[in-house]
DNA sequence: GATGACCGTCAGGTTCGTTGACTTCTCGAG
DNA sequence: CTCGAGAAGTCAACGAACCTGACGGTCATC
C-alpha cells in the first residue's frame, strides 16, 4: 500500500509546484501563463536565442512538445522564430522585448516559489529532495 | 533557474515509476494495465468493497475521475459494482476472482518498484524523500 | 551527387485529471 | 410527514502535458 502513493504524490506536488507558480505570475499581472510556458522561456539565450531542439532537450521533451509551448508564446508576442544563418533547416527562437520582460518576472516568480518551498521543508530536507530526485532520474535514463 | 527543474523532475519522476509499475504487471502476466487502474484496485477493501467517492477520496481525485477507472476495470472484469444495501444512492465497488488475484499481483509489483527505488537511493534518501513529500503536500492542502 | 542523419512540422493518441450539470436518493428539521 | 439541503453516482466536455509516426526540406559526407 506504500508504494503507489509515492507515484502520486510525486504527480500531486508537481500539481501543486505548478499551480503555484502560475499563481505567483498571476499576481505579478501575467495571467494566463502556464509553468511549461515559463518554463521555456526561461530556456532561451537571451543574446543569440535557441533552436527548438535544443529547447526540448533542456527540458528533457520532445520536440513536438516544445513546438507547441514555443507556438503558444508566439501567438502571444513573448517569442519569435527566425531562419537560423548557419543551418537552413533549423530555425532560432528568440524572445521579443515584451518576452525579455516576462522573463525577469518568471525567475522572480521561481525564485519565489522555491524560497517558499524551501521554507515549508527545511534547507535541509529541500536539498535531500533534489538530490534524490536527481538521483533517481539519473538512474532511470541509464537504465532505458 | 534551479526551480523549474523541480516541478518537471517531480513529473519526470512520476512518470518512471508509474512506467516501471507498468512494466512489472506486464512481465508478470498483467499486459495493458495502467498504474492508477493498479493502484485503485489495491485501494478497494478486499472483504466489503469501497464506495466510489470512498475510492476518489482515498487517491485524491474527483468522483468523475475515479469513475473511469471503476469503468475500465469492471470492463475487464476484475471488479464490479453491486448496490449498497445500506444506501440506495450508492453503490459498492467489489473485486471479483480475478479482481482479487491481480490484486495480489499487484501487490507485489509495487513491492518490487518500491525495493528497486529504496535501492538505487538508498534507505535515508528514500525516507526523507517520502518525508518531504508528505510534508510538501500536506502544507499544500492547509493552505488550499 | 546520392545517402543518411537532422530540423522543424503536421496529424493523431495517451494518461491523468478537471468543471459543470444533472438524476436519484437520504436524512434531518420544521 | 413532507420537504428541502445535500450527497452518490453519472454524462459530457475539456485541459495540460506529454508521446509516436510520418513527412519535406537541408546538411554533410562519402
Amino acid at each position: 500500500m506504500t508504494e503507489p502513493q509515492l507515484g502520486r504524490q510525486l504527480l500531486a506536488a508537481h500539481r501543486a509546484l505548478a499551480a503555484e507558480l502560475v499563481l505567483e505570475l498571476e499576481e505579478r499581472g501575467w495571467p494566463e501563463l502556464r509553468a511549461s510556458q515559463a518554463s521555456l522561456v526561461l530556456n532561451v539565450d537571451r543574446r543569440s536565442g535557441t533552436r527548438l531542439t535544443e529547447l526540448a532537450r533542456r527540458a528533457g521533451v520532445t520536440k513536438q512538445a516544445m513546438m507547441v509551448v514555443v507556438d503558444e508564446l508566439e501567438v502571444r508576442g513573448f517569442v519569435r522564430r527566425t531562419p537560423d544563418p548557419d543551418d537552413g533547416r533549423a530555425k532560432v527562437v528568440r524572445l521579443t522585448a515584451r518576452g525579455r520582460t516576462l522573463g525577469a518576472e518568471c525567475r522572480r516568480a521561481v525564485a519565489a516559489v522555491e524560497a517558499r518551498t524551501r521554507r515549508t521543508l527545511g534547507g535541509r530536507r529541500y536539498e535531500g529532495l533534489r538530490e534524490a530526485l536527481d538521483l533517481l532520474l539519473e538512474t532511470e535514463e541509464e537504465t532505458a
